[in-house]
DNA sequence: CCTTGACCTTCCCATGATGGGAAGCTCCAC
DNA sequence: GTGGAGCTTCCCATCATGGGAAGGTCAAGG
């Protein structure tokens, strides 16, 4: 099986392919005569745990231990719940973060009339001048992955 | 003021205010013989509007809208309140996303021992092996922001 | 046999917003 | 005059992904 195959049997492009396996995440894989890649079942199953873990919010350095832990047949479950947790609780903070911008936005949308009059109390908050806006104070953590398009 | 001083008083980072000249997003800045830019009151008010709309998860590029708008005085309100809802439109998607990647995994986890053994529905859900996972498939919009540490 | 097109390869660059740090200048206080 | 704090520019890193160029390879069809 070629990159191509590979691709389109994971749901990964060839080009994420060669870069997870410029970082380490899979195994350089073996070359024909031609110098293309080739792949099995097995790697197409790697491939699609990777895009699965992905599609779960996982980033690639916890996907990498998920990997591992998953190849690992002497495992403690303990340890992939940690993993599992940590994510969640992860992605509970910034889903209440942007709960937090969506509630103040609504509030000022709600007060904005969208006419043509120029007066927007949308635009009084960004510049600080009413007390119109709620806890849109504290600089919230950094994101940790990035969801594939 | 020195930009220092100007992002003591606006909280944007003086790294972020000279990126922000870069970009266009804020005037470049006069300088005194020494080089050194110079800020003023106006200055730090436009410093602190663009903190504040990047706490409420706003791009850079939609900051740059919603600067314009604010300085238009003659703008018409529907504009800026086109701008919040389309962003509110967007986290929520972003929400709502994360809100299944959460319901999924909380799931899986409640399912996983937890313990010293080896068997996990967390790692057979992403192998793909069992019917636990929910609905993890949609790859999801890009991440049009992200918020500073 | 040769062309065409679909593959594959590597390499570099861009994204978005931010931080880190080096090298070199200035300014102020002691 | 010296030390340290603050300013300048410049380059690099992050995270995961896509775009595209330049060139090799292969299979099918003329």
């Amino acid at each position: 099986m070629n990159i191509g195959e590979a691709s389109n049997a994971s749901g990964v492009s060839a080009k994420m392919i060669r870069y997870y396996e410029e970082i380490g995440l899979i195994r350089p894989m073996g070359r024909t005569g031609n110098n293309y890649r080739v792949y099995g079942d097995e790697e197409v199953h790697i491939l699609r745990f990777i895009k699965r873990a992905r599609n779960l919010g996982f980033s690639l350095e916890e996907t990498e231990t998920l990997l591992k832990l998953w190849q690992d047949k002497s495992r403690e479950s303990a340890a992939v719940k940690e993993v599992a947790t940590a994510h969640i609780g992860d992605l509970e903070r910034r889903i209440a973060e942007m709960q937090g911008m969506v509630k103040t936005l609504k509030h000022l949308a709600h007060c904005c009339g969208g006419d043509t009059r120029p007066n927007c109390p949308i635009l009084d908050d960004l510049a600080g001048d009413g007390a119109v806006g709620g806890d849109a104070s504290a600089p919230a953590m950094k994101r940790k992955t990035k969801q594939h398009a």
